[in-house]
DNA sequence: AATTACCCTATTGATTTAATAGAGTAAACA
DNA sequence: TGTTTACTCTATTAAATCAATAGGGTAATT
């Protein structure tokens, strides 16, 4: 399952990047147009501000916005921050990889072949889809 | 993230899969070549046994083995038994399907446009892949 | 009849997720 | 310069799910 940060943050960055211009918006106008729990989606902006994602400015007509084009982000980027590993089990992960503790040999191991492929489908997807393939204008 | 429900589950199938003969296997011999907890196990096969993918003999010589042969179980089958929906989102599963309640309209979600991608990618490796894919003889 | 091994229910501890509360801080503008 | 606005951060909590354990019950084989 798609965790509900995932989502509220691919909302959000969707609902930024169909903005006509690059004018911060306000927290409070994302949260309300996406269904979002106010509060919640402050911690989800927040983390993507802190990866690189968003820009923000504080004060009076502060909010956030993006800080490159939205057909320069890749979908592989974003699902690696909001919801972490792309693989399915950590011995078949690109970026965090891990030897499973019950398995003596991956090599021989079912389940590590299976989701080798099945990472490697999730993998294209998400790299031939950037922010920009997600809005319907 | 792969529940160990699921992993276990392979990793059993598997094992029933590479035995020579279809005689069945105890429970405990599962669970310590496949570095199982015996408990938890039982659980799991025993979900497995009642939708339709082993069979099962008690007494002395008793034991579970394949109903079917290795090729004619698919992965489609067996993930949505063991894992429960392959759609990341309820509003893009073919077999699960409901509404996101804070979704408006699914036509222009960014979010489900993305997820039913990503379902049609894993879709196609699970229906592609049999029991018998994930032996390694 | 005894043994073997499957079958079933209930419970628990750990972890993660989603959300809430509340205080703090920095920037903009009058 | 002071006030407003809106982002920033920490802590807490309720709920849900997961993984495992315990223990007794039942059915089939020898």
């Amino acid at each position: 399952m798609l965790s509900k940060k995932t989502k509220y943050g691919l909302k959000a960055l969707s609902f930024l990047a169909s903005q006509k211009d690059k004018k911060p918006v306000q927290i409070a106008e994302i949260a309300s147009h996406e269904n979002i729990s106010q509060k919640f989606l402050e911690s989800i902006l927040l983390s993507l501000r802190k990866t690189g994602f968003l820009g923000s400015k504080k004060g009076k007509g502060g909010g956030y916005y993006l800080l490159k084009n939205a057909d320069e982000i890749l979908m592989t980027d974003v699902m690696r921050v909001l919801e972490g590993p792309i693989a399915m089990v950590p011995c078949v992960s690109l970026n965090f990889y891990e030897k499973c503790d019950d398995c003596p040999d991956e090599n021989t191991c079912a389940v590590n072949k299976l989701m080798l492929k099945v990472r490697d489908a999730n993998l294209s997807v998400y790299r031939h889809n950037t922010l920009a393939d997600l809005i319907i204008t």
